[in-house]
DNA sequence: TTGTACGCGTTATCAC
DNA sequence: GTGATAACGCGTACAA
């Protein structure tokens, strides 16, 4: 493997005349910049990163940290960093937390050894404190998910106007008794469920506990369990929110099941666009995120850490969409 | 942020014995060790990885190359290399080619320059005797995707013998007339194919050309698009083999939508095993692949390269399992 | 058991 | 415009 030695000797130059041709500096006569150029195309010369890294305490790499990799909306955010990364000349690698508190430990480490110059944390499973403390000290960016006032900056939509907009659109459909499948733990979740409660006190109707299930995982068969108790209830709902496609998919195979049909008896509502919303029939309808500007956002917000760790903290949050499908057809449906 | 240097200053040692107790070296008295452990704790020492990266030349880290994020199945397997990786003390991490050939050769680089110790390749868009001559230089596995009699260690199943199943247990539940989606561009769905022919062949049933279809991608449109061509036919198939749960589903939607039952008119058949063959309604029969041991195996396979870049190439095949569910449930279905 | 000194490959500072 | 050379932080051969 050749080193910057090799080269200069070579080209019979020294290795710093080599180091300012490779690094575009403009101190180089035309005549000695060719003869090198010449050099390292001819042996093969690949400059050694681990050496410039040491050199100059940067690795221009940044490590995304996602809670699991089988996530079609968290794909497209992903693309969207990697996109504005790509701009930055900043390498983009992800790795999945598993929810093990421990594993996500493990690789923010990566943090204090100098592995990569930032993360992207889309969503954790740390208390906030540990991060923002982290957050003082290395370029650290919430994407999606995040505390409420955390000292991080952060990129996502607005979960609480995203609730009531889909809440909102079921009501004016006619639905009289509305359900909610959310989750405690999230916090994009329970800004949703805000905003399903503003929506229904607005309209006068009565906020019902046993409506609002929020235990539930982010899986089909969660959303199957969770519709067949909403169904059991004496009086069972009309309309279901789903804090995810997924659930959503869930309560209409549930319904089908049960030889109701999604979008007739009950309307079904699910959240982030993805491709099992256009794929299970009948299609259900949901809210939309610009996850592409999501991403971008989120790696502009990090390079911009780790240009200056002294930068003020930032909050973005962009719109959203509602696509309305089969399982909640929106006004013309009214009944 | 200190160095080692300042931890040896303040135990009142040499850096070579702080090196030595980080390190393990059994060459250390126990008070010392107990003084310099205790210094690391007090003034927050972590090694630079950047320092020991360049004096090792070496990362303990491997990159693992994917076409796209959004896989339920790739996930699985990624979760096997994580596992296995973490006995080994590895890290993972991964990043998306997006089918670029451009941007995956830009991540293969990342060997040249040292910034991983060996890749793993999930599929590949690149020539394979590219792939092969990098692999003479550097750790590189092939992961479920490879081109027949490379020269690259691989893990997989066997794709010929998984088609030739899946197509049997169709014909033995008296399907006649058998489609198949396939791809040409995929190895392991030219092979799934080449099962599909035995099986044909073997039952004494003719190879129609008009019922492969060869050129459509993994997506469930794709799978409703191929449907609506093989229900156009003549005399259309009575059952149909898709290469991905996907395109199955996608089949499954198209045939609904034409007022036909999957399972009852037409079979239908995926692959992989994702959540989506069971999501959907009516769920789907699938060939479930050992994501896990596949992503165990393909770890295995690299740190024994990294061990020895000298160490032979090798192919490993590991069995598939089928699961019949309601869109063609196997034998007791018999018409 | 411990310390000294060198080198890993690069960039940056200074002289010329 | 170019060349010596000192860092960056660490591991290890060698000496003591």
């Amino acid at each position: 493997m050749p080193t910057i030695k090799d080269v200069a000797r070579a080209a019979q130059v020294s290795v710093a005349t080599v180091s300012r041709v490779l690094n575009q500096d403009k101190n180089v006569s035309t005549q000695t910049r060719e003869k090198v150029l010449a050099v390292v195309q001819e042996i093969g010369y690949v400059p050694n990163v681990l050496g410039r890294n040491l050199r100059k305490n940067t690795t221009d790499r940044v490590l995304v940290l996602i809670p699991s990799l089988s996530n079609q909306f968290l794909s497209g955010v992903i693309r969207g960093m990697e996109s504005e990364a790509r701009k930055l000349h900043l390498q983009v690698m992800i790795s999945a937390t598993h929810n093990d508190p421990e594993l996500e430990r493990s690789y923010l480490e990566l943090l204090h050894n100098h592995s990569v110059d930032g993360m992207i944390l889309v969503g954790s499973t740390l208390p906030s404190e540990e991060l923002a403390t982290l957050s003082q000290q290395y370029p650290l960016v919430m994407c999606s998910e995040w505390e409420e006032g955390i000292r991080i900056s952060a990129v996502g939509i607005d979960n609480e106007r995203a609730g009531y907009d889909a809440v909102k659109t079921l009501l004016q459909s006619g639905r009289e008794r509305i359900a909610m499948i959310s989750n405690q733990e999230m916090y994009s979740a329970r800004q949703r469920t805000q905003g399903y409660r503003r929506a229904l006190l607005e309209a006068g109707k009565p906020f019902c506990p046993e409506y609002l299930i929020e235990r539930y995982e982010y899986t089909y068969r969660a959303g199957m369990l969770a519709c067949g108790k909403l169904m059991a209830l004496p009086e069972p709902p009309d309309a279901i929110f789903a804090v995810s496609d997924e659930i959503a998919a869930g309560v209409c195979k549930k319904l089908l099941q049960m030889g109701l049909y999604p979008g007739k008896e009950v309307a079904v509502f699910g959240f982030d666009n993805t491709t099992v919303s256009k794929i299970v029939t009948p299609s259900v309808s949901t809210v939309s995120q610009p996850k592409k500007k999501i991403g971008e956002t989120a790696l502009h917000l990090l390079a911009e850490k780790i240009e200056n760790q002294k930068s003020p903290e930032r909050t973005i949050l962009l719109a959203h969409e509602l696509v309305l499908r089969e399982s909640a057809p929106g006004k013309e449906k009214q009944r």
